[in-house]
DNA sequence: TTGCCGCTGTTCACTAGTGAACATGGGTGA
DNA sequence: TCACCCATGTTCACTAGTGAACAGCGGCAA
């Protein structure tokens, strides 16, 4: 499980020599480890900002609903993420869901105790900023992403990305389970806009595709509609 | 300078009793605090990440270029932000720009200077975590209000936070010195829209416009654009 | 003064994206 | 087995946004 370590605050998942889950029990930190069920809530936007959590297991959706009912995917985390850390930075309240996409362990650590664990551990901040450095930066892409790309470049993208989110690098890789519907709120459009495409990546043989979405991509032609 | 303390982690700028310039100043950590004119360019992307850089005064813009050569702004940042943490998370090169808006005293902190820093200084490491939530939270914000708003309401988005740039909160404030090429790049649309929403609010009497840029918006009647 | 530059104001043909509708077809529980 | 639900496939009128062009207008340097 331990890999090479490429600077000390590069990755937060994986790349650290410490043991979050271990150390969070341990400690007593965590208040309870929940687990939850595909599709299952953790919790809703306008909740109560009451502690910050982390993947011990898993997958997890973090969505906003705008005033007028559309729902955004802001972001899709797996094991060794943080989630809902605003109320660190003093949000009363959840500005968004989290939803659990598959069946996952959560830790769940209170407010206050998280702000002493960040004073007085090193390796847990040295983890919690590496998480929220690569976090900022991943949020960053996707708006530069949102800001210059078509909707199809974009789908593309988070095809590629979704690719990426299971295992290590293979030429061809297999898409998780995820409706048109969900691509569509993650890329930001309309299901049928996402449906078109999917149809038209599969005619250019960029994407091996039945109709049931665990697809398969081609990295290697998909990434060509990215660049031009 | 000092102001009322909201929670220790509650804001990065000016929340925190800790002085950080000084501290970085008097530590010898800080590189060279540098001065820049207006439009100065203090990095460039592509640039070798070398260090983590701290706005003592003045103002300085994020953007970022496309390969086709549009750009695109991702953050305006002021007193008291840091910037070019990405080379922390192991970053080689710059994935933007950072260039000073107004004249702007900064501060240079090499990468493995600052992950001491991070390490050995609670209150700086307390003053990171800050900056990083919020900024965190400011860029999902912009996110999700390119994902669900128009570009009038983005546009209406933006002044508003622009007028909060300067100072307190009063119900009519000014909007610093801003062409509608800028206001485009930040908003993510052309000048040609720009220019026709500015004359629109104009026209309703959300903003005072005299087709000079430091114009006077009416925050109460804009913030109505926002809410439909 | 003159010419240039950077900015605003405005128009317009063209394109991408929307959203709502309807058809289809595979599961699954009663 | 049937009814229902949910997901995909497809169409289409309508709208928002683009990008390129051109005009006007002040400031500024030669």
């Amino acid at each position: 499980m331990k890999k090479s370590r490429q600077g000390a605050l590069r990755r937060a998942k994986g790349a650290a020599s410490f043991n979050v889950e271990a150390f969070l029990e341990s400690s007593g930190a965590a208040k309870a480890v929940i687990g939850y069920g595909r599709g299952e809530s953790i919790f809703e936007q306008g909740d109560d900002c009451v502690n910050v959590h982390y993947i011990q297991s898993g997958g997890v959706k973090l969505s906003v609903l705008s005033k007028s009912g559309r729902e955004a995917v802001v972001a899709m985390l797996g094991p060794g993420d943080f989630f809902g850390e605003g109320c660190l930075a003093g949000q009363p309240v959840r500005m968004g869901s989290a939803t659990a996409i598959t069946p996952s362990a959560i830790l769940g650590v209170t407010k206050a105790r998280m702000m002493l664990l960040l004073r007085k551990q090193h390796a847990m901040s040295d983890r919690f900023i590496a998480h929220m450095l690569s976090r900022n930066i991943r949020i960053e892409e996707d708006l530069v992403d949102q800001l210059f790309n078509s909707s199809e470049k974009r789908l593309a993208r988070a095809l590629l990305l979704l690719a990426r989110y299971g295992k290590d690098e293979e030429p061809t890789r297999v898409v998780p389970k995820i409706s048109q519907d969900t691509l569509a709120k993650m890329v930001g459009t309309t299901r049928s806009r996402v449906n078109f495409f999917l149809n038209k990546f599969k005619k250019l043989g960029f994407i091996e595709y039945d109709g049931d979405v665990p697809l398969t991509i081609n990295s290697a032609l998909l990434s060509v509609v990215l660049h031009d």
